[in-house]
Parts: structure tokens; sequence; C-alpha cells
DNA sequence: CAACGGACCTGCCTGC
DNA sequence: TGCAGGCAGGTCCGTT
């Protein structure tokens, strides 16, 4: 579920219900996640204001008033805001419980995800501090990918998904954003033009700002647990659709290949 | 440093 | 119907 537009989806659909109100209660039914979730958190948390939320890359940062819950979904994570007292389900590790009567629950059946405390600056923990820039900051653009592409030898479809290249660009709008800049994902990433890549900087941007007016994928609603389908994958021009006709060309069929281990779509055609 | 494979997990879908 | 196998939106780590 969660590529960064999900994730941003959550987070200004989570934000107007938490911010502002004081956790009551700290929940956490299992503790073992992509790192365990600190034994203290209960008691760190206690009485602590949520000052404000944001988003760094796909984490989550809850601001909170001695510190930062930084809270990454992994795979198949999900947060959502429900009443105290709903029973919770398998995988629904953890609850915060807030004094204005809002639970929000973490739901990660893999357990990619994961939840930790800082009491520093989140920009300075491991996690984070070697982040690439966001899509959107003006330090993502052509001169600095061609730069950085200078040493890459590796396919341009996974230098684009390398987070210390830039963040938030995930295995679905890797594929989306190749495609509007009619890039070849196999090319090598230094043999891909500076124009090129003034291209893909415009494509990441507009794919992932794209989809995020769509809500993400599912969840526009986060006081209920429906949300399955997802309005977004009407959108995808590339993913998921092997062997269909490119609607770009029109002519060429979308292909399918692994490359760095995930299942990458594009269109002979257009892309070079 | 960069590239690559493997690891971490569960659920769901497909095909036999 | 049952079950094995493959695949899934992410990222870190170890090895070469």
């Amino acid at each position: 579920m969660p590529e960064l537009p999900e994730v941003e989806t959550t987070r200004r659909g989570v934000a107007p219900h938490v911010v502002g109100a004081r956790i009551r209660d700290t929940r956490v039914r299992e503790f073992r996640m992509r790192q365990p979730i600190p034994r203290d958190l209960a008691t760190v948390l206690q009485g602590q204001r949520l000052v404000g939320l944001e988003r760094r890359a796909k984490y989550l940062l809850f601001g909170f008033e001695r510190g930062t819950l930084i809270v990454h979904l992994g795979m198949s994570g999900s947060l959502r805001v429900l009443s105290p007292e709903t029973p919770p389900q398998a995988h629904d590790h953890v609850d915060l419980v807030f004094d204005n009567e809002v639970c929000l629950r973490l739901r990660d059946p893999r357990r990619f995800g994961l939840m930790l405390w800082t009491a520093e600056p989140p920009a300075a923990h491991p996690l984070l501090a070697t982040l690439g820039p966001e899509p959107w900051d003006e330090a993502f653009n052509a001169d600095y990918l061609a730069a950085l592409a200078h040493s890459r030898s590796g396919a341009v479809k996974n230098f684009v998904m390398d987070g210390h290249v830039v963040v938030g660009v995930g295995n679905i709008y890797a594929s989306e954003s190749l495609h509007r800049a009619l890039i070849h994902p196999t090319r090598p990433a230094r043999r891909v033009s500076r124009a090129r890549y003034a291209s893909l900087v415009s494509a990441v941007r507009e794919v992932l700002e794209s989809a995020i007016g769509f809500g993400g994928t599912t969840l526009r609603d986060f006081t209920r647990d429906d949300g399955k389908p997802g309005y977004f994958r009407n959108e995808l021009r590339v993913y998921d659709r092997g062997g269909e006709i490119c609607l770009q060309c029109g002519k060429a069929e979308i292909r399918q290949k692994v490359i760095g281990q995930r299942m990458s779509y594009f269109c002979p055609q257009c892309q070079r």
C-alpha cells in the first residue's frame, strides 16, 4: 500500500484528528517490527501533546513536546482513526489513544514497518540523515541527477528508486515516471542525458502530485476501515499493464521485466 | 563507493 | 477442494 502518495494522504487524513491532542494511553500488542518497537514507548509518550505531524520521505514524523515518534508503514502498514473501544483485529499492533477519544491504530501484517522514538531532531536520526531530497525540493533537478549519475552504471530505474538520490519514488511510480519521461528503465543511469533528466524531474513531480490528488490509493476516509480498490490505479499508464497497448503510442505492447528484483513495466517503443 | 543478492514477514492469487 | 509456489506498494545489510 504505501508509496509516498499514500503516506502523504495518510498524514493529511490523520493530522486533523490528533494534532493538538494529548496521549492518554499507548497499547503495544506486537513489538517485533523491522526494528523492535521500544519497550518503554508507552511510558515515554504518556501525557505528551502531539504538536505536529510531518512527512519526510515515506516516514511520518509525529512531533511531540519532548521528541518525535518516527513511523514507517513498510509494504503493508496503515494507520486509521478509530474509537478507543474498537476491538483490535489481527496485525493491529499499536494503539495511540488520545485524550480527545481518538485512537490511532497501526496495522502492519508483514511487519516491515517501524515505530521509533527519538528525542533528537528527527533529521539527525540515522534512518533519515542520509536521505536524498524531497521530489519537490529545488535541489532535485536535472543537474543534480546528471552529476550523481556520472558514477552510476546501473539501470536508471534503480537509480531513481534509491532513497539516497531522491526520496519517495517507489516501484510503481518509478515505472510511471520513466514512461512519462520516455526513458527506458534499464538504460544505465550515466547514459541518460541531462535533458531527459529534466523530463524525469517533472515526470516524478507530476505523477506523485497526481496520485496525491487522487487520495493516494485507498483511504480517503481514515475514520472507517474500508478502502480496497484505489482510484489511482486507473491513472497508471504502464504499471501492471503488461501486454496491453501503450496509451502513449497506441501501437506497442507494454513489456514487463524484472529489474533489480522488482517487476518493471515500460513501452519498448516510447522509452529509449 | 557501487552493484547485487539476500533478508525481514504475511496474505493472496494462480495453477496443478 | 487443497496445497505448493510465486508474487506483492520497502529498505537495510553483507559481500564482492
